[in-house]
DNA sequence: GTATCCATATATCAACCCGATATAGCGGGG
DNA sequence: CCCCGCTATATCGGGTTGATATATGGATAC
């Protein structure tokens, strides 16, 4: 989703390939690096696409060293609205994923940002139900930092919850939107374990 | 660091590829899915390396389907024994492998335990620094989401770090080790921010 | 019995991303 | 003056994922 960023940060004004980097660094405090290996090969695919323009890709009077600098398109902020509500592939890398969205949640209207923001966070509960049923089944078997790992997941996705839930609700009350009531999705945490026989 | 997770299962008894999926599935506690596209690859170069050996290509006697059983050789324990211990470079999935690593951290001495978990301690603290330093940077600049999302690395990291701490200390009282007293590397947060000119 | 469905088991593929590295221009400090 | 470090772009290899293809065996339904 590195599209996504660079098309939410050329969005608020042109910047060159080494700007984005710093840019985005500093958004997610330091959280996500991104790699020029991924960056310069993505600004060029979206080129192809349409999605971006290179300006003045020499300096043109004076000096300064060579620069590009990229400007979005028409096309480019209809791409940046799907990505960012492109449905979630769920996984471990997800993570990561979600937060570079939040940081252009800006640009959503606030129903979709509670829509996103609920899914999220069925998401992470679903997790943790199977933490928990694993916590359950380990017991007493498995050594001792296996079972610590398990804490640990239970508590790590406790807190993303806990901070969600704390999200949501100031989006709630600042908008005035009160939950929904049907569309329920359940845990479904396929605890099988321990029983095979080998 | 998949090698490493397909070599310590494969230390307690021979496997094969599937059934080594699914137990570091469900050791992970379902954090960490091992994909198919790197499993069976891993494998067969671990085996030309000369790590695992494959047994019994072929159903034997009765019947049974195909199954390719792979062994761990003396040189693969080399290979484990030196991949648990190599230094880790942090970064964004540094997080995952150091989960793997726990999960076989009881093949360790206790030393070289807490060794390893107070490094990773002390590049968690780095982190959160960096995080905090960022916060202030942010102040009342940038917009609501990207706050909250420092906020969220923020609790995170120390609920990480809180958890390791409690690892830590069981450990050492386990063990009756004392903390050291020098090599403190410094917190270095890098806070260059907000000061450059465009 | 047999048709059907699901779990087992191995394998490959494109796409993505990271880390390291190479290259230059330019500016400042010793 | 020379070297170091920051800016800026670019490429490469390698690891990981997710999707998909393929068989086979066992269970269940009919």
């Amino acid at each position: 989703m590195i599209e996504l960023a660079i098309l939410g940060l050329l969005k608020d004004h042109p910047m060159h390939g080494y700007q984005l980097s710093r840019e985005l660094t500093d958004q997610l405090g330091g959280l996500w690096k991104v790699s020029y290996g991924s960056l310069y090969p993505t600004l060029r695919r979206l080129e192809r696409q349409g999605a971006v323009e290179a300006t003045s890709g020499t300096p043109g009077t004076g000096g300064g060293r060579r620069k590009t600098v990229y400007r979005i398109t028409e096309h480019g902020e209809a791409l940046f609205l799907q990505l960012l509500e492109e449905p979630i592939h769920d996984g471990a890398a997800e993570d990561a994923r979600f937060r570079v969205r939040l940081v252009f949640f800006r640009y959503l209207p606030p129903e979709t940002r509670i829509r996103l923001l609920d899914r999220r966070r069925q998401g992470l509960q679903d997790r943790l139900a199977g933490v928990k049923a694993a916590i359950r089944s380990a017991a007493d078997a498995d050594d001792e930092y296996t079972r610590a790992l398990m804490e640990h997941g239970r508590a790590a996705t406790e807190t993303d919850i806990a901070w969600l839930t704390g999200l949501i609700q100031h989006e709630r009350t600042r908008y005035g939107i009160t939950a929904p009531q049907g569309d329920r999705r359940r845990a479904q945490a396929t605890l099988r374990r321990k029983e095979r026989t080998a």
